[in-house]
DNA sequence: GCGTTGACCCAAA
DNA sequence: ATTTGGGCCAACG
């Protein structure tokens, strides 16, 4: 296995990891799998996203990308996560929970 | 090796 | 709030 490939699935995992109704960043994506950059994570998700629940992603301000904005705020909003207008509150539903970093005290 | 093109991110104006 | 510019990484011609 190439790390590229592990890398790929490492991806597709912790967006599988995402529980319904909560949502993450390309950014926290791409730093839970220890991806080079966040547009990597797109690119997983462009080519072999069709089968994971893509529509939790969302970019760094809680806005969905430009092209999928419709049906992924469509989607999201039957999953009980309201935006405004395109923006979901991420500090609402940012998923942040189950993240297994050390958390450095509180705040 | 270089220029272009992305489901990106951040800071500054 | 919007635009601009820089940084980022990989794939393609």
């Amino acid at each position: 296995m190439s790390v590229d490939e592990e890398l790929h699935e490492r991806v597709r995992e912790a967006i599988k990891s995402i529980p319904e109704g909560s949502v993450a960043t390309y950014g926290d994506i791409a730093d839970l799998t220890k991806a080079p950059s966040p547009r990597l994570v797109g690119k997983v998700l462009a080519e072999d996203g069709h089968d994971l629940p893509w529509h939790r992603v969302l970019r760094a301000n809680g806005t969905p990308a430009p092209h999928l904005a419709g049906e992924q705020l469509a989607r999201l909003r039957a999953e009980g996560v309201l935006a405004d207008g395109d923006k979901v509150d991420l500090r609402r539903h940012r998923w942040a929970d189950v993240v297994p970093e050390e958390e450095p005290g509180l705040f």
